[in-house]
DNA sequence: CATGTATTTAACCTTTTGGTTAAATTAAAA
DNA sequence: TTTTAATTTAACCAAAAGGTTAAATACATG
């Protein structure tokens, strides 16, 4: 049932996405991606910026390697850290599914927009689904050629 | 220091990160995105495929929509849930960061296999950066026109 | 081999997360 | 206005996450 990718039970499998959704949510194992973003640094280079201890950033590391975001390898007795595309694409891959949906919110948003406004009492807040006309072609944003969604459907009880 | 979106300490900035992320990293969640991008429906729709409780469900929705990727309306005494573009944005922007990292990772994995793989020993396991030659010209993927990242360096001490 | 450096493990806390059941709450319906 | 249905709060619990310090490990070198 669902569109979920995976088991029959109706859950969503997991492919690392826990992994590396998990991985993500925590704002130093961010900052470590984008400092690896600037090129690969040893786990000694990497801790400077951080205010914790280094068995704490072992273990951000240890988390970021399970997830497939960084690979590590062995240079003397140092561990030279890299970015990994894995996790990052598992990540984007998923997210992608829903990049129609909200590039379509976006174009509502505009259209709203553009009208001025004088019209429904809702300012830009909800962008939302909802039953609104079709889109003024020439302002579509698909960067994406991917797989479902399309928001619709009211209320039925 | 580093790119980091925000404080001066070298630490990543928030603006919903972690709670989008967060909120992503757990499948019955993401199972609950994955069903609503099919439409709106009410709580206790939404449950029936669950085996969890529906407090446990309540509070899921109250992460989700912290995390703004869902909104819920009142309609009596249902509440309708639906998709909202913002959260899932939000996690979408940070990672297109490393799109264009990633997406030079799969050109060299490409390269990789088109050169009949009789040269370096390492097979495509290691899709990481590290210096090889330039891509071929019309093997790109770049689907993105965004920011930071580019992999390179070597050891210094 | 003895040392110093780089990094990881171990053992321990505290906070957060995800679930549970038993009340609230809120609105429709009898 | 009592009852019933839909959802959320409250109060609890166990497990996971993130930190810490102290002790191991691994290497390169004096």
């Amino acid at each position: 049932m669902y569109t979920l990718s995976g088991n029959s039970a109706g859950h969503a499998a997991d492919d690392g996405l826990n992994a590396a959704f998990a991985a993500l949510a925590d704002p130093t194992r961010r900052a470590i991606l984008s400092r690896l973003a600037l090129g690969e640094t040893s786990v000694g280079d990497l801790i400077k910026p951080f205010p914790i201890s280094g068995p704490a950033i072992s273990r951000h590391l240890r988390v970021l390697e399970n997830a497939r975001l960084i690979e590590r390898k062995v240079d003397a007795q140092w561990r030279i850290c890299r970015l990994h595309a894995t996790g990052l694409r598992v990540a984007d891959d998923w997210l992608s599914q829903y990049r129609e949906y909200w590039e379509q919110s976006l174009d509502r948003l505009v259209d709203v927009l553009e009208q001025g406004e004088g019209h429904s009492p809702a300012p830009p807040r909800s962008t939302a689904p909802g039953p609104r006309a079709a889109r003024k072609p020439g302002v579509r944003h698909a960067r994406n050629n991917n797989k479902l969604v399309s928001p619709r459907k009211r209320k039925s009880p």
